[in-house]
DNA sequence: AGAACTGTAACCCATTGCGTTACGGATTAC
DNA sequence: GTAATCCGTAACGCAATGGGTTACAGTTCT
């Protein structure tokens, strides 16, 4: 289990795709086909890459969406191992 | 990308966890913490498995939440491929 | 027959992805 | 100094989804 909290992938998507670029937040939503407000709320970690946006990230960038839906199954499951003590579970198997 | 359709997590979780041990769906729903509606939800393939639930599996399971995680995002990301060529995107890089 | 297990439909609730519209702040251009 | 951009974000609405409870029908086992 991961120590620390990784960052959103909203993050990685800034720093590895639109600064490299120079793209502007505006001009990459367009690109994608989705509203600035959704692109926005994902780079700020106000959203999650949903698969289908996985699928537009590698359209645009010529990425790979697995590795885009990577990202924020680490990221969520992150944050859901911090409640893990929370959860009454019971042990079926060793 | 893969070219058949993968199988849906839940079938996995029947046939790797609750087949061998013998468990029924309502003991295991049980152990789990949740209702038997939501765990036949997701063995049937009519929901998919959150973070919190795969938080969940690896408890009662002594299973990693990631891998259970990595099952969903595959599945969900097949599916969101399979409608690809739908998505009107510009390429932003080569 | 009776008990246990299972799938599932009908509701309710909270969350979340996405869209549009609109506003305020910051930056740049003229 | 004023206008144009760009950006974050609030306020709505909509659809999908995870999860809970209750309830009914069909199996299977005792």
């Amino acid at each position: 289990m991961r120590m620390h909290n990784p960052p959103h992938p909203g993050e990685i998507i800034k720093r590895l795709c639109l600064d490299p670029l120079g793209v502007s937040v505006t001009e990459a939503a367009q690109a994608l086909g989705v509203s600035r407000k959704t692109l926005s709320a994902i780079l700020n970690g106000r959203a999650g890459i949903s698969p289908e946006m996985a699928v537009r990230l590698s359209m645009a960038f010529g990425t790979s969406a697995e590795s885009w839906l990577n990202h924020q199954t680490q990221y969520d499951l992150w944050h859901a191992e911090q409640r893990r003590k929370q959860l009454r579970v019971s042990k079926l198997a060793v």
